[in-house]
DNA sequence: TGTACATCAGTGAACGCGCGTTCACTGATGTAC
DNA sequence: TGTACATCAGTGAACGCGCGTTCACTGATGTAC
């Protein structure tokens, strides 16, 4: 035991607390309306620190964008790959959406926000793109026999507005509570879209 | 006839061409990654005329996007509040809406990508939100027994989020073609999550 | 009709502020011997 | 064990560039008489 571990009641990580701070920020007022001083102050350190681990401010806003929905990414690969019918695996993912949003809201509000905010140059690794993930899934499970639709492509893009805009719309007071109250409800919709005799 | 209207192939509007630069701009790569230089630069005119006609480059996008969505909204409005079937109503809005994709992208593009841009207290003209249209239009087409649905406010983002999301998925090439051609399929959908026995 | 004046969109150079970035420095931690 | 040195996250002041904005000016159009 170290006299040093009883003063310095926080260790220093001030990493943490510069990327925390940032996602908030870009999440609460998109990508382009932070700067490095706000997110200094927000996490109460020096400019400067940015530097030591990014190399500026654009490359530590996709740098966290790429990381988030790629981690988040790797989780619904998981869920939709698994052994399980079509409509338990899609209930599963509504779930998984919507219970990471009710955990932690700040980092979906700003993976939500800043989709279209970076060049269309940079892209998420397409494994673990959440959104082309959905898309595989639903053309498999079309070509499976599991789906109904006359177009994949437009059934998976619905989906994914029928999942995500709720959770927008809850980000902006327009749908009230918990969201993860709508899972039934939203996986069932997305049954309706997929499944021609439900 | 005057020698003037000869020599001047194209008399002095420039704040229309401000104001498409500006769209488009602002479409194209979010509004907080344009600047004056670059809309003065893509409009051919000085960075100063845009004082004439706005206090600045917020006011200018704001008032854009207030513009075009309340134009957009009156036209939305129209439709829903017509004497037709909730079905009919339904059918003629993703038309609405996808006709006007395909016929200027360029500013459906600007209203879709500004959506979360601007500071929450700026606020669309409720009587011309086009999302809170279809709230309503929902609303009351559940009270009176047109749709059935355990959550209203949650059916009616889902709607939304079944609408929307294909033709921002064509503005990102996930989605390839007019979006047009969708309408039928479109609706279809919006109806399978309203109506219990389709 | 012509003359004098007002108005106003647009010009282009200039300006100052705030932004992202840099840099010499600090101090804590790890490592070699 | 102690000493010397390397590493590296973080500091805080400074910097320069690019941004949004301003302003004196222009020139075209409208209007009064």
């Amino acid at each position: 035991v170290n006299i040093h571990l009883l003063i310095m009641a926080r260790p220093i990580h001030k990493l943490k607390d510069i990327e925390a701070a940032a996602i908030r920020l870009f999440g609460a007022r998109g990508v382009g309306r932070v700067t490095t001083k706000d997110i200094a102050r927000e996490a109460g350190t020096a400019e400067g620190a940015l530097y030591r681990h990014y190399s500026g401010i654009e490359d530590m806003a996709w740098s966290l964008y790429k990381r988030e929905v790629e981690a988040f990414g790797a989780r619904v690969k998981k869920v939709l790959s698994s052994p399980k019918s079509y409509a338990a695996r899609i209930r599963e993912s509504v779930s998984l959406f919507y219970e990471f949003f009710d955990h932690d809201r700040v980092t979906f509000a700003f993976i939500l926000l800043s989709e279209h905010q970076f060049s269309p140059n940079r892209k998420i690794s397409p494994r673990f793109n959440p959104e082309l993930l959905v898309y595989s899934f639903i053309q498999q499970g079309v070509k499976e026999g599991a789906f109904q639709h006359p177009h994949r492509d437009l059934a998976a893009a619905m989906v994914i507005g029928m999942v995500l805009t709720p959770a927008m719309h809850c980000l902006t007071r327009k749908l009230k509570g918990p969201l993860s109250r709508h899972i039934n409800d939203v996986a069932e919709g997305c049954l309706r879209i997929l499944v021609a005799d439900l």
